[in-house]
DNA sequence: TATAATAATGATAATCGTTATCAAATTGAG
DNA sequence: CTCAATTTGATAACGATTATCATTATTATA
């Protein structure tokens, strides 16, 4: 039976109070300003917990160590090509039927049954696109 | 210069001629039967270039290493949360444009200007889905 | 509230996938 | 064919993550 921590509690609300998508290392140091006692390994071990029961996300970064994401509503993520930080692009209930239905209509291709999805949009962010055009 | 080397060129062929998504490991045995003198480290090297050269793509897998795919033509993976085999879906170019249009205007939700987009779609492929009806 | 069973922790060793190093072999331009 | 540049294969090193395990925290029940 799973018990309380004090360290899980706190790790889930350390990622959720924050709105980029941080790697364990990052949390880890984040956390030990709060908590110095607090161990990699228990940093690691509650993101797998918390990622299973659907509390929060992990995302395979292209190259780098595993990314978090506290926010387990679906949602699309963005990552720039030139900075590389991830933005989450939210849809409204129309937009995101509409997306439902594209995705099962293609899962049925290959006669499968689509429970979910998970889409990344790459290119450049509103910044990058403006320093781009100002070099240009 | 970038050089021709016989162990690329095997590399890059064993992939292509392959339908499925395999690890660097798996694709290293293979070739060891043809190739028995080829070494770990030169499948790495050269799955890493030719990666850069857009001539075969990296998945990131949601657990385990790294696996490949020897078609570098835009497409859609589906993974059975069963079996967890991967699955291309092709679609034709009318839907393709649909796609894109709908990925460019989700960029525009956060400013941003959409290149490419990679989507994946999970739930149960037709094998599994089959034997989960019967089993009920 | 005290006890006891069980789960979680933190330190750190071990593991895994991948990359770096480097002497020897291969490739290709002249 | 010669020679410079690139690639190779063996293996050491690395970084991220997981496993181990004695200690500590949590919680059900007395």
């Amino acid at each position: 039976m799973k018990k309380y921590s004090r360290q899980r509690e706190m790790i889930l609300q350390s990622l959720r109070n924050r709105v980029d998508h941080p790697t364990a290392e990052t949390l880890y140091e984040d956390i030990k300003a709060k908590m110095p006692e607090i161990g990699i390994a228990t940093v690691y071990r509650n993101l797998s917990d918390l990622c299973e029961t659907g509390q929060i996300v992990k995302i395979k970064s292209k190259n780098g160590p595993d990314r978090f994401d506290g926010n387990p509503e679906p949602h699309i993520h963005f990552e720039c090509d030139s900075c590389h930080e991830i933005y989450d692009i939210y849809i409204h209930d129309v937009q995101t039927k509409k997306m439902d239905n594209e995705i099962q209509r293609l899962a049925e291709n290959i006669g499968a049954e689509a429970e979910r999805s998970n889409i990344w949009i790459y290119g450049f962010c509103k910044k990058c696109k403006l320093l781009k055009n100002i070099n240009n």
